[in-house]
RNA sequence: GCCCUCGUAGCCAAGCGGUCAAGGCAGCGGACUUUUAAUCCGAAGAUCGUGGGUUCGAAUCCCACCGGGGGCACCA
């Protein structure tokens, strides 16, 4: 509607589609806008140039003959934009004016100009509002700190804090970057079921609900491990997903009960292997998106260049507690023993009903907290995870690592067990495990079993919690900042 | 579930037993043609999270509840 010669007709009405009396009628949001430059765009426009943006304005200050105001869109930057009265006429310069509030949505059409004080400045002679903010924006210079409004309102956080913006680009990159990465490797991406039969996969205990039509209980999935192995016995050999777990569990700084999990399984592929890519696949991804291999989370720098080292598990166990998990292979030997040390209270080696539940908790409570710069951790006993591999050498330990970084567990892989005369065993004691109490064991699925009866080749998986991996590359002292939506309790009142 | 802590207008925020609960931003009215959190003038906006209690008097002290944060417990 605006062409190039109309810039100067200072005398002309410029053509325009602005509700004039917006305070007085009733506003109607406009439709669609055709935008030619984004903000970083038209900051290196030339004087002189044609510019047409659209986005949220973010200050406007009116003085007499002038006023300018900020435009952000989607790049994130802010662009000043300026409304002549000399060369819009008083009374659109007047009605423009008034039908610009912080916080609406505007397209703006001008050509770029410098102001005395230096700043490139769309200078607009063509108006449009495209809708209104009713509600106030947060405050322009004190911004959004109350947590819980950040989190229930988190347009809010995202309009007032460049941090919290940056937080979830730096998300979307790492996310799309490992995409990128695994189907360099010829990984092939897909999605499985996240209502299920039977929650497996994982020691977790599950959401439950009820699927009408079936008239059948479902769980939502603690993990999509067993389906991926699936996928691989149908012969897609190298199989990803990335997608959301729910466990319903408590909440704290490093566990939400909904959250991203990367999970693939390659045929032919051993822990070993495993290490060696998701080792790569980090340092690949720390480079890509923050530029750097090493990163800063409360002053201590986590160095993840070069080799990472290696800690057997049982080993760490005894150096931190003096316990020997390769004597104690019982779950009420190796309780006496926690408890003579004094290492647990009477209620928490109570609490666990297995050798595993208790070997776990042992590990995380002595050693884990000790781990800070980035590590794997290797050779879990054998009971910790009843769909892992048993190392060929000392069957007493899985072909497993776990890679730690401050404290926190952001992968755990295995080379997988593909035997399906060992894996129904191995479920079978979980179910065992369950009749005496224990909620954290798996559920033994029929098909699953049967599924590996008809042949699974070789293969290791990988899980990394994206969650976690994010909130380490940003900074982020809790999940709860790297989820633009966390699950809250219902706010007061509603 | 337990412990600690916080909750004052749309947002930021002072007040921590004593007159009508500061101030700023945003919003509203006005002035101003080069601002950068523009500035100036004016008017307005608050069940002080909710409900009880103590006190002559409560935003302020106590109890319960709701919500946030932290810690513990549970748990990837």
């Amino acid at each position: 509607m605006t062409t190039d010669d109309s810039t100067d007709a200072s005398d002309d009405a410029p053509t325009t589609s602005t509700p004039a009396d917006a305070a007085d009628e009733q506003f109607r949001p406009a439709d669609r806008y055709e935008v030619d430059h984004l903000v970083p765009e038209a900051k290196a426009a030339s004087d002189g140039a044609r510019v047409r943006m659209a986005g949220r304005v973010m200050l406007f200050r009116k003085m007499g003959g002038i006023a300018f105001g900020q435009l952000q869109d989607r790049s994130g930057e802010r662009i000043q934009f300026s409304l002549r009265k000399n060369e819009l006429g008083a009374d659109v310069f007047k009605a423009w004016a008034a039908s610009i509030a912080m916080g609406d949505f505007v397209g703006i059409d001008g050509a770029m100009w410098t102001t005395d004080k230096g700043e490139h400045t769309v200078g607009v002679d063509a108006l449009t509002v495209l809708n209104k903010a009713v509600r106030p924006m947060p405050d322009k210079w004190a911004g959004v700190h109350d947590t819980d409004l950040r989190y229930r309102k988190r347009y809010l956080d995202l309009l007032a804090n460049d941090d919290s913006r940056a937080r979830f680009l730096t998300r979307s990159r790492t996310i799309s970057h490992i995409r990128r990465y695994l189907d360099d490797l010829d990984f092939v991406e897909v999605e499985t079921p996240i209502l299920q039969a039977a929650a497996a996969g994982a020691a977790a205990k599950p959401f439950s609900t009820h699927h009408n039509a079936l008239d059948r209980d479902f769980y939502l999935r603690i993990s999509p491990e067993t389906y991926l192995k699936r996928a691989v016995a149908g012969g897609l050999d190298r199989v990803y997903e990335i997608g959301r777990n729910f466990r319903n569990e408590g909440i704290d700084s490093s566990h939400l009960q909904e959250f991203t999990m990367l999970e693939w399984y390659a045929a032919y592929w051993d822990y070993r292997d495993n290490m060696r890519v998701v080792r790569e696949l980090i340092q690949s991804t720390l480079e890509a998106v923050t530029g750097s291999r090493t990163v800063t989370i409360d002053g201590v720098d986590l160095d993840f260049d070069g080799d990472w080292p290696e800690l057997d598990f049982r080993t760490e166990v005894a150096e931190r507690t003096g316990i020997d998990l390769r004597a104690l292979r019982e779950v009420d030997a190796l309780r006496d023993a926690v408890k003579a040390a004094g290492l647990l209270s009477d209620d928490e080696a109570a609490s666990q009903v297995s050798y595993a539940g208790l070997v776990d908790l042992l590990y995380k409570r002595t050693v884990r907290p000790h781990l800070i710069q980035p590590c794997f951790i290797v050779h879990q006993p054998t009971e910790l995870v009843p769909l892992a591999r048993r190392n060929d050498d000392d069957p007493s330990v899985l072909d497993m690592f776990q890679v730690v970084v401050n404290t926190w567990e952001i992968v755990k892989a295995y080379s997988e067990l593909v035997d399906p005369v060992d894996q129904r065993a191995r479920l079978e004691e979980q179910v065992a495990l369950r009749a005496q109490g224990d909620e954290d064991t798996m559920m033994l699925e029929e098909d699953f079993l049967e599924c590996m009866e008809h042949g699974m080749p070789p293969m290791s998986g990988l899980g990394l919690g994206i969650d976690r991996f994010v909130a380490l590359l940003t900074g982020a002292p809790t999940l709860r900042d790297v989820v633009l939506f966390p699950t809250l309790r219902e706010a007061p009142g509603s």
